[in-house]
Order: structure tokens, then sequence, then C-alpha cells
DNA sequence: GTTGCCGGGTT
DNA sequence: AACCCGGCAAC
């Protein structure tokens, strides 16, 4: 993938696991063509609705759901791993590791499919690219010895087939329409609560071998895609180093958001709200807790941040990809430009009640990176703290939070309070903040945020070394600032013009001349 | 009273 | 943005 803007995607698929007597949701979606451009299953679509485990016969059920409505029970992995469309496998006796990450299958622009996979953890030491082919290879062949035909044209012939090739289904009216991809995930929440009111399930057993790890596949893989997805940082986890130089902006995908990616709709919150219901994912309780799902354009420069997917889906749309704003049609293209981030509302609210006019710190610019050496006026001082010079990364990164330890950075305030520095601009698509920080994800008490300044010990000074902020750093929502109003307790460092005394005043850093916060003598 | 520095004004 | 200063609060 060299260009920076990713293609369409078309189809994503996401691996389904579940631990003994667990239920797990999932969609398992065929695609319409496999990473060479053979055609297999074209238009199948199938959800795994749940799986769980029997450990009294050792079987796995799978609820699966085609695309025209059909709820189908596998009673064996084996029926679904057999599956014929099947591009992916579901875990099974031979993948045993449990975690898979199932390629993602986009359909490039061009008509031609690609491979866009991301992540991969390889079960079996194989790799899981190699490991697709040969499934589909499998199946291919598979196809061609049950049925004689190389390579099946149409849908219609291998839906019959995996109709004869369940062991049983629960009939759905044909007539049915096509079930929406909400119906499907509301399908899916009814099976999960049926699947859940099972004493199995209540009461999981405390380990087939086979299936645990599946368990700890699904919830790694649950892990994985969360941290993934709200890191900020947009790398993949530490197994996985075959991502590409990430476009840019770079390229939010998670298992969460790829489940999404397979629905146009603008009303992704409601999605998530499912799909997090669906997973049960623990989320949901995590962010009861002043926790706000934010959305982040990740567009370069762009530092929209909305309350709602749609609204931001829709500033990507318009603002970034130039669509027509009144259309409400969505490719999904959106979804690689903006990213979920949590905010701390606490924070937020702390620091917006800060924006008062007695605030002290709502003048306070954003920090800024400034490459030229200050207008030095004391040519004889030494001053190692001043005139950094920074990395052209740092200069070309405008997000990138700098310290600035020149005799003028007195304006610049030490960046820590970025809900200080928000904007909170009320929107019709929910609230708008904009703000001149990276991607920041608020975990932590507010309480353990300490507001980090650059120590000065006397007037021997260590030259700034820690120009890259530190992710701690960034992770400052709200330094406890002194409440709202008060001023900053006086500083037990001697400033200049106790050092230099007032006949002595040209030595003075800038900001005592200016009679502001001492930069050079820093508490 | 001295000192630090915030807030605001001026250039 | 750089510069300046009134005024406040901590010492």
């Amino acid at each position: 993938m060299n260009s920076k803007r990713l293609p369409k995607r078309s189809v994503v698929g996401i691996s389904v696991c579940a631990a003994p007597g667990s239920v797990c949701t999932g969609s398992l979606q065929a695609g319409t063509s496999d990473t060479h451009g053979k055609a297999i299953a074209a238009g199948v679509f199938e959800i795994i609705q749940a799986c769980k485990n029997d450990p009294s016969t050792g079987s796995s059920f799978y609820a699966l759901m085609l695309d025209e409505g059909t709820l189908k029970k596998c009673p064996t992995e084996e029926s679904v791993m057999n599956r014929a469309d099947l591009k992916t496998t579901v875990h099974g006796k031979h993948s045993h590791a449990g975690l898979e990450k199932i390629p993602f299958y986009y359909k490039s622009e061009e008509g031609v499919p690609e491979l866009e996979q991301k992540s991969t953890l390889v079960p079996n030491g194989r790799k899981l690219e190699d490991r697709v082919h040969v499934d589909d290879k499998r199946s291919a062949g598979r196809l061609e010895d049950t049925k004689k035909d190389p390579l099946p044209q149409s849908p219609a012939p291998v839906h019959e087939q995996i109709r004869l090739q369940m062991s049983s289904y629960i009939p759905v009216p044909k007539h049915r329409r096509p079930l929406g991809h909400v119906d499907m995930e509301v399908m899916a929440a009814t099976v999960l609560t049926t699947l859940s009111t099972s004493p199995l399930v209540l009461s999981p057993p405390s380990g087939t071998p086979g299936a645990d790890p599946c368990s700890r596949g699904w919830k790694e893989a649950l892990s994985a895609s969360y941290s993934s997805s709200t890191s900020g940082n947009w790398s993949w986890d530490a197994s996985d180093q075959s991502v590409p130089s990430p476009p840019s902006p770079p390229l939010p995908v998670d298992t969460n958001k790829s489940f999404l990616l397979s629905s146009q709709s603008d009303d992704n919150i409601e999605e998530s709200v499912t799909t997090h219901f669906l997973f049960e994912d623990p989320i949901p309780r995590k962010r009861k807790n002043s926790m706000k799902v934010m959305f982040k354009c990740l567009w370069k420069n762009c530092e929209k941040v909305l309350s709602t997917s749609s609204g931001i889906q829709k500033h990507v749309r318009t603002v970034h990809l130039g669509r027509n704003s009144d259309s409400d049609y969505s490719d999904g293209e959106e979804d690689f430009y903006y990213s979920e981030i949590e905010v701390n509302m606490d924070s937020l609210s702390e620091g917006l009640s800060s924006l008062t006019p007695t605030s002290p710190t709502t003048t306070a610019p954003t920090p800024s990176c400034p490459l030229r050496d200050p207008p030095d006026s004391e040519p004889a001082l030494i001053r190692p703290w001043g005139g950094k010079t920074l990395t052209p990364l740092s200069q070309s990164a405008p997000s990138t939070l700098c310290h600035i330890r020149t005799d003028h950075a007195y304006q610049a305030t030490v960046p820590v309070s970025i809900p200080v520095s928000s904007k909170f601009v009320p929107s019709e698509n929910g609230i708008s903040i904009s703000w001149q920080s990276p991607p920041v994800i608020f975990k932590g008490s507010p309480g353990s945020l300490t507001q980090i300044r650059t120590v000065s010990i006397g007037e021997k000074r260590q030259p700034l070394q820690h120009t890259t902020v530190p992710k701690t750093h960034a992770a400052l929502p709200s330094a406890p600032k002194p409440a709202t109003g008060t001023r900053k307790p006086r500083g037990e460092a001697k400033k200049c013009r106790k050092v230099y005394g007032m006949e002595k005043r040209d030595m003075w850093c800038t900001a005592c001349r200016w009679k502001k916060a001492c930069q050079r003598f820093i508490d």
C-alpha cells in the first residue's frame, strides 16, 4: 500500500471464537474474491452470530446467519471450518493459539481485491496470509471435489451447497427482505441473549483445552482491538511487525471498527453501543467513569474532535474528502481519517471551568516549536537552556508538544493543560472540541497527573533534553492547577531579580524584565 | 516593604 | 510578538 489514501473497503472479516460455555459474536463475512482475484462465494455474506461450547459433547455450536436471513446452526466447528465460502477460519483444533486476526479484505477502487493484513498473529508458525491462501485453496479444492465446479461463479450454488453441508439450520422465511446490518446485530443480540441465559454460560467450565485458548484469544483480540483503537498511537500490537508505514492520516482500523465498517449507516454510535453489548465489552463500564468517547479527525493539521462518529464522518467526508455534504452516503472511507479517543470529562470540565475571565491560563498560546533562536540580547551570557535546536521531525509535526525554554518562552505555557486550551464548541453534531494537541488518551485519575516542568537547580541547568515529550506528558489533561482564580504559589527558586539585582537588570531573563513569570529560574 | 507575576495595554 | 507596567498577592 503505497498510496496514502487507502482504497475503499468493501469487506471486513472478524474472527470469532468462544470460551467454553461462553458466548461471543462477530461477523464473518465472506469476501467476493480471494487475494488472487479468484472468485469464491461471491456475494455470500454471513455472520457467526454466536458460538458456544458444549462440554458434555465437546462440540461447539455456531449460529450462523446468512445474508438472506437464514439462521443456521452448526453443531460442530468443523461444519463451520469446512464451509467452502469462508475465507477465514474460526478457531479450531488446528489453531490452538487461539488468537487469530482475520485479514481485512479491501476492495480497491480498481476492483482488484487487495489483502490488507495489518496484523497477524501466527498460531502455528504460519503466516496468516499463507494460511488464508491455503484455506482458500482448500476451500476451492473442496468445492471442486464436491461439485466438480472449479470456480463457482454465483453465490446461489454455494448457498445450496452450504445448505447441504449444514446438518441443521433454523429456517427463516425466505421472502424476508435482506437484513440490514442493524437487523443483523439485533438478531445477534437476540441470539446472544438466548445463549447467555444458558447455564453453560453462567457457569463456564474450567477448561476444555481446545476451547480455552479461544477464550484467551478472544479476550486478547478484544484487548488488542481496544488498545489499538484508543491508544492514540496507531501502532499495532507488539507482535505486529509487518505493518507498513501508516498513511497520513494513520489508519485507525480495529476489530470493532472493522465490524462497524461493514455498515454504511451514519448512526455509528448506536452501532457502537450495540457492538459493545454484543461483545460484552467491558469498555462501556469503564467509560461510565466520566470517560467520554470522542472522535478526532486524523487528517493532517486537522484537530477536529467531535462527540459523534457521524459528525466526524460528515466532517471528514465534507471537509477532507470533498464529498457532497448533503449526501449521507458513506463508503466508509471516512473511517480512516478519524479515531476514537477517550476524554476525561472531569478533566475537561475542570479545564472548561478554568475558562473564566479570571483564569490565568486562558490566554496561554498554543505551544509551538520555534526553530529559531530567540534574539539573544545577552551574548556574553551562557544560556544552555535557551536556543535548543529542534529536530525537523518536531517541526513537521505541528501537534508535537515541545517544551520551550527560551527566555521568550514565558508566553508558552507548559503543554499540559489541554482542556484549558481547548475550544468547546457545541455543534449540531454534538460537542466539538478543537485543541492543538496530539491525540491523547486520558487515562488514570486526574490526580495522578502532574505538571511537568523543567526543573532548574540554581543556575546550573542542564540543556533541555526531553525535547520529545514523553507519552505520559501528553496524558496530562488537567494538570492540577491551582484553583481557578488563585495565583500560582510563589516559587522557591531565586529569580533573576534576586540573583542579579536591580543593577543588572539587563541580565534578567526577558520574562523577569517584563514582570512575567521567570523562565530562567523555574520552580 | 519586597518580590513574583498576572492581566492587560501599547507599539 | 515584543515590550511594558499597574496591581495583586505571597512572602
